[in-house]
DNA sequence: CCTTAAATGAAAACTGATTCTGTTTATCAC
DNA sequence: GTGATAAACAGAATCAGTTTTCATTTAAGG
């Protein structure tokens, strides 16, 4: 699994570094996204010292690249999660627990050219973000971690 | 027209103070949506001193009543405008020269179907943008500025 | 008017993010 | 392997946008 992230890297001419490797992994290992800062911690805990600066260079790199996504939280603050699947762009974060699920539209075609057609000028990107509550802590809603 | 915002504050229960009306009025007068910076620099022509704090604080009492709707622009700076007409929640935002159209969507109704169905958890909010450059914009591309 | 809760100015603090500089390290050619 | 080199890095300083605090002023309703 390692060395898949390694050849992605490469794939985006990326020094294979082994904090970008880690940062994949923690990133993998999360259902949900993640802080700049959650991030760092976590590699704190592998690597000792590590800069913060290292962690946005890196996250931008790879968001760049097209590898890891990110999300607006209503606090403002951005958040990163690993892309899973490329041809699906669309997503429903939980602002309580922070897990990303894909959506499942009915008519996704029809999403992408309701998004892109009927515009006379040039579509550079979008941003379409689904907040809300997934189903398990909609059951515990008042126990839902503060956002 | 003065007047006018004066009921819409009344509606929200925020006072109506001249600040906050010419505060609308500024976003009202701009076809595009503008900085807190670039309203703040505004204001002060009108009312020389006048503290940063209260444009943010007032740009956060509209939005939260929905009478001016924000923009997270690719800088990731958030940007505000007004909102003009309540059932429209889906714009096209030019990056260069900062206006924001209304999109006509031929399908704006399964769009909004497709935000809002087919999501097991309890959707609170969704951020819908696209941004791009406007037709007046892509004619000139050259001599856009820069964003 | 007069009272009161809301709004404001000014200064300071916060916060996420970035820049800078010298050092280290991964990669690649040999 | 070994050395050269371009990229990545740590740490500190810095930055810009935003928010807090608190004393003062002001709009709204009686």
């Amino acid at each position: 699994m390692g060395q898949d992230f390694y050849q992605i890297l490469r794939g985006l001419r990326l020094k294979a570094t082994p904090k970008r490797i880690a940062m994949l992994e923690i990133l993998d290992a999360e259902r949900g996204y993640l802080s700049p800062e959650d991030i760092w911690k976590r590699m704190r805990k592998q690597f000792g010292r590590l800069g913060l600066p290292t962690v946005y260079r890196n996250l931008e790199g790879l968001y760049g690249g097209g590898v890891i996504s990110r999300v607006i939280h209503p606090n403002r603050q951005l958040y990163y999660y690993l892309c899973r699947n490329e041809e699906h762009h669309h997503h429903f974060i939980c602002i309580s627990c922070r897990r990303v699920e894909d959506v499942n539209f009915c008519a996704e075609k029809e999403l992408q050219d309701a998004v892109t057609g009927g515009i006379k000028g040039k579509v550079l990107s979008h941003i379409l973000q689904i907040n809300g509550l997934c189903f398990t802590c909609l059951q515990k809603e008042g126990t839902a971690r503060a956002y």
